[in-house]
DNA sequence: GTAGGTGCAAATCGTTTGCAGTACA
DNA sequence: TGTACTGCAAACGATTTGCACCTAC
């Protein structure tokens, strides 16, 4: 196998950016809830781009459409689908909550801790390393949490 | 295969559970403040066993020997001695943070899903690569969380 | 003496909850 | 039809801030 340049994969959403509406009920279903119209749009908003979003930035997109939703709404179906892992929520310091529908791959994050922003990587060679850690100590791995937090080019530039 | 010099470390320090006067006179002057009986307080408490507090149980502490303290001087000190690193803030799902006397060496943690037992380590080639990742990623890396989960020597025996 | 520190209370911010009305199955 | 869902507003818990009074230097 040839060895890419770095081993270092910043993923790119070779995944599907919209749900199908059969998606979006198998999903609502799956967790015994009633298919609504916010539910859906919750969910379709999430699928766009499968971004890191905050409950606000999630509650301003579905508003334009539904300008009647609520705050509560939004947090009470993320909580639920949190639960039920469709949804995975990362927080970072003081930092409102970021949530993504669940990811098919294993990845880990890089935040910035000025704007929030979300990076997710994959490092072959930092997973063989944990693997190894794990095997030195005398444990058998079964999972495990890596969260790099830094400044974002951006954030970099702005200063 | 005999294992070579292995770059994982597991850290054993004994820290002393106390600072003495001149230790925390010279942490606050170090900070350019004032020393003053309520931040001296703050930091022996912070001392003690050099577990990981909350605000709120700092604030409890302190508050036997000086009742009069209030909670915006603890969290303006914590936050005070958190940007210059002499304690660092760690911060679980929405759950308060947490505050510890910094480690004067930094490790990472390896937890039994089954006991709970954690272990200390420190390994170099994963932190190298997590630099790598960030400047791959245009970021300036200020931290990292790396907790390996998994089954313990002893659980995989008791099975 | 004075800049910086303090306690208090009110403010803020993200998130949760109670409730009365609404809509999905 | 009935129970789950919704929007609203108020409640919440952790943290921050404004301000008039103190205190270390």
């Amino acid at each position: 196998m040839k060895l890419p340049r770095s081993q270092t994969q910043v993923s790119k959403s070779v995944k599907a950016d919209r749900l199908t509406d059969v998606e979006i009920k198998k999903i609502i279903r799956e967790m015994h809830l009633k298919v609504t119209h916010q539910r859906r749009a919750i969910l379709e908003v999430l699928a766009v781009g499968r971004h890191h979003f905050t409950a606000q930035e999630i509650f301003d997109l579905v508003h334009k459409r539904f300008p009647e939703i609520g705050f509560a709404t939004v947090y009470r179906f993320l909580k639920k689908l949190t639960e039920y892992k469709f949804v995975s929520e990362v927080r970072m310091g003081g930092l409102p909550a970021r949530y993504e529908l669940a990811p098919t791959h294993h990845h880990d994050h890089m935040s910035c801790i000025e704007c929030g922003k979300i990076v997710e990587f994959e490092n072959y060679a930092i997973e063989n390393l944990q693997e190894k850690v794990a095997a030195e100590l005398g444990f058998e791995l079964t999972g495990h949490v890596l969260e790099l937090y830094g400044i974002c080019p951006d954030c970099r530039k702005g200063k």
